[in-house]
This record gives C-alpha cells, sequence and structure tokens, in this order.
DNA sequence: TCTAGAACCGAATTCAGATCAGGAGCAACG
DNA sequence: CGTTGCTCCTGATCTGAATTCGGTTCTAGA
C-alpha cells in the first residue's frame, strides 16, 4: 500500500526520498530545531522554495518521517511474530525485530522518541493535520498489537495476568527508550542491547 | 544548597518563581515550541523583555526546569531509599516515589520527557550550557544511583545477575515513558498505573 | 506541436526570539 | 541628604529562519 502509494504519487524526477534522507541524517543527527530547512535544501541540491513542492512545512516533514518509521515498524513486528506461535518466542522475535535496524532507521527511531509530543497537539494546517493522525493511529495499533500478543500468551496460560494495555506501554516503553541513550560509536553494540531487552521483557510478560 | 543559592541570588521582588511556573505550565499544557515566550510575560505580567533579566533565552529556562526537576527526582529517590535495606523494598520505595508527585511536578515530568533530545548537543551560550551540563549530571547520577540498588540486590543474591547499567537505563525508561500518555483526566489513576510499575519492576529486576 | 502538471527559483514577507539603550525603584553608605 | 550600585523593568528595534508570492522551466503524454 505505501509502496504504491509512494510509486503511483512520485514522478521519476522526485527528490522526495532524497530530501527525507537527508532529513532522517539531519534530523537525528543535530537534531531537529538545530537543522536550518535551507541546509536540506542545499544537500539536495535545490533552492529553499523548492522542499515546499513536497512537503508543506519543515514540522510536516518531520510527521511523514515519523509516520513513516512506525510503520515500517508494525509492519516488521506483524511479519515476524506471524512466523511463530509459541508467545515466549514470539516477545523474542518482535523485540529482537525491534532492534534489527539499518542505521538510518535506528536514526529515525531517535527522532520519533523526540518528538512524541508532536503528536498530541492539533495541527492548523491540512497535510500536516493529515500526517499526524496517521502517525496516532500507527501509535495505537502498535500498542494493540503487543497487548494482543501478551493477551495470547496470558489466556495461554504462558504468561501470569496483567493489565496487557499498561504492560505492552510498559514494554514498548522500555524498547523505545534505548533509542534515547544508544549511539553507534557507544559501549554497548545493538545486539547486546537487544539480548538484554529480549530477557528483560519476556521476564516482564511472566 | 540550591535551596540556598536560590534563597541568596533571589531579591525579594524577583519574579522568577512565577515565570518558571507559567512556563512549566504552558511548557507542558501546550508544548515548548507552541508556547510563545511572550505569553508568559503576559501571565506574569511584565514586559517581554523583562524575561530576559531572569533567563538568557527560552530554551535556557526551559533547561533550569528540566534539572530541577532532575534534582527534585533525585533527592526523593534517594531520600525514600535511605530508609529500607531490603533491596526489593527498595525498588518499590523508588519506584512509588517516582509516581507520588503534585500535578505541576508531573508535568516537569512530561517535559523532562519530551526533551531530553536538548541535553544532547553543545549550547553556544554560557549559561544554557551551564545549565545542560548540570542537567546531564544528574541524569548520570540517576542511572548511576538505581544501578547501585540493582547492584546491592544481586550481591545480596535478591535479584539475578545482570548487567547494571544497563538495566537501570531500562528499568528508568520504562518508569519515564509512563509521563508520556499518562493524563490526569486519563483512563488510569497515578495510583494504579504507580501499583503496575512497582510490580513489573520488581519482576525486572530477579 | 501543444499543454497540464511536476519541479523549480529569487525576492519579499512574517513573526517569534533576542538585543539595545536606557529608566525607575530601593537599600546602603558616607 | 545625596549619590552609588544594585535589581527589576520597558519601548523600540533587530535578526534570522520559515514561509509565501509570483512567477519560470522542464517533460510526459494527447
Amino acid at each position: 500500500m505505501t509502496v504504491d502509494e509512494q510509486t503511483r504519487t512520485e514522478g521519476p524526477r522526485s527528490k522526495r526520498r532524497m530530501i527525507l534522507d537527508a532529513a532522517i541524517d539531519n534530523f537525528g543527527g543535530v537534531g531537529f530545531e538545530h537543522t536550518k530547512w535551507a541546509t536540506i535544501a542545499d544537500e539536495v541540491g535545490i533552492g529553499q522554495t523548492a522542499l515546499y513542492h513536497y512537503f508543506e512545512s519543515k514540522v510536516h516533514c518531520l510527521l511523514t518521517i515519523m509516520s513513516n518509521e512506525l510503520e515500517r515498524s508494525l509492519e516488521r513486528t506483524r511479519a515476524v511474530t506471524a512466523e511463530v506461535s509459541d508467545p515466549d518466542e514470539q516477545i523474542r522475535v518482535a523485540v529482537a525485530a525491534a532492534f534489527d535496524v539499518t542505521p538510518r532507521e535506528a536514526l529515525q527511531e531517535r527522532i520519533l522518541m523526540s518528538h512524541q509530543d508532536l503528536l498530541v497537539g492539533e495541527r492548523s494546517s491540512k497535510r500536516e493535520e493529515a500526517e499526524r493522525e496517521r502517525a496516532r493511529e500507527l501509535v495505537r495499533e502498535i500498542e494493540h498489537e503487543w497487548a494482543a500478543l501478551l493477551k495470547a500468551g496470558m489466556d495461554a496460560e504462558v504468561f501470569a495476568r496483567h493489565d496487557e494495555v499498561v504492560l505492552a506501554r510498559l514494554m514498548l516503553g522500555m524498547i523505545n527508550s534505548v533509542w534515547r541513550w544508544y549511539r553507534p560509536k557507544g559501549a554497548h553494540t545493538l545486539a547486546e542491547i537487544s539480548e538484554q531487552v529480549v530477557a528483560a521483557c519476556v521476564r516482564l510478560a511472566h
């Protein structure tokens, strides 16, 4: 659906993808407010005004990056959990998948983490608001997906009884909090972190 | 030290506290970028320029709110954990204390959550940078405090062996993630949430 | 070839945050 | 008492980055 939509709305000369990539690198690297919109234009090799052909505003671009990543992450979770049926194993593969990302996807996760507050308040412009609602809906679906995994495990009496909605949020909160401090050059590799978070989530579920 | 410093540097006519309170309500309510610096001035009843007598910039005010809350939170954690010695009980009271906050402190926690990315990059101006470093140092101390609690529990063979530093971060990530979705009028009260997070943290430690 | 729409641009505008150049009130001190 | 030195405050002005305006160029398809 997404690929179709992108292919459909993007002409062959489109620099949309280049803009998004440059924006991800900049927003994720030096931060959103610290990134000048003009810099993105320079990096892509177009005038600043041309950016408005693709995005309604700097924030609209950010929201697009965020909902794209949410969508990717949701799809991936669904894909890997569908492959296994044991509740414990489902949690394991879901968490592992959350950390099995490219460097750029890691940046997108960090951006997502740093700007979730944007998803709270209404946006005045049409396209921004549409993108915001898409993102919110995806967040809801992700929470629902995880809650369902937990619920299934509880019903199968593999997991202990808990409020699955709150537990899902806590688990996701823990998983995502990693993007706040993880750095590619840091003391811990993603693989190491992943392993520990997988174990932690399994403990949480029981 | 802080109280002394504030009392020392604040004259009787000072509107510093009023500004901070107005800023917390606005930043926490409608968001930092959505809040006009001029609005704060209006609410306090002074001209926009007068704000610069107290804070070097809007961001400096935000950083001050953040490090204030970090400091309060750290002190509180230290105070309540010092009262008990059983590792399980220490985790329990520490988590409970994290959710035992006034409505305004809850807003400060939300602000803290939404702008931790500010603590990453260097700030150009002196006072901003000083405040940023104070905040970073407090974050480090908080992580260290929790890691120490976990380590003590592991050494006492109450908790299972894990990397206490990573586990502390994950636990704090989970606890703090609540401020992202908790709302006073929401489906869950803070007391209910607290109870569930306490239980979750105990499970994590074992 | 003609044309709709995608892609683009330089100049001008906007607006919130920040600066400038002071002024008023108050306490302390000689 | 006057003056010195703070804290606290202000109106006018500036700045810089996002955005708008009013177009032009390019290209796929009829």
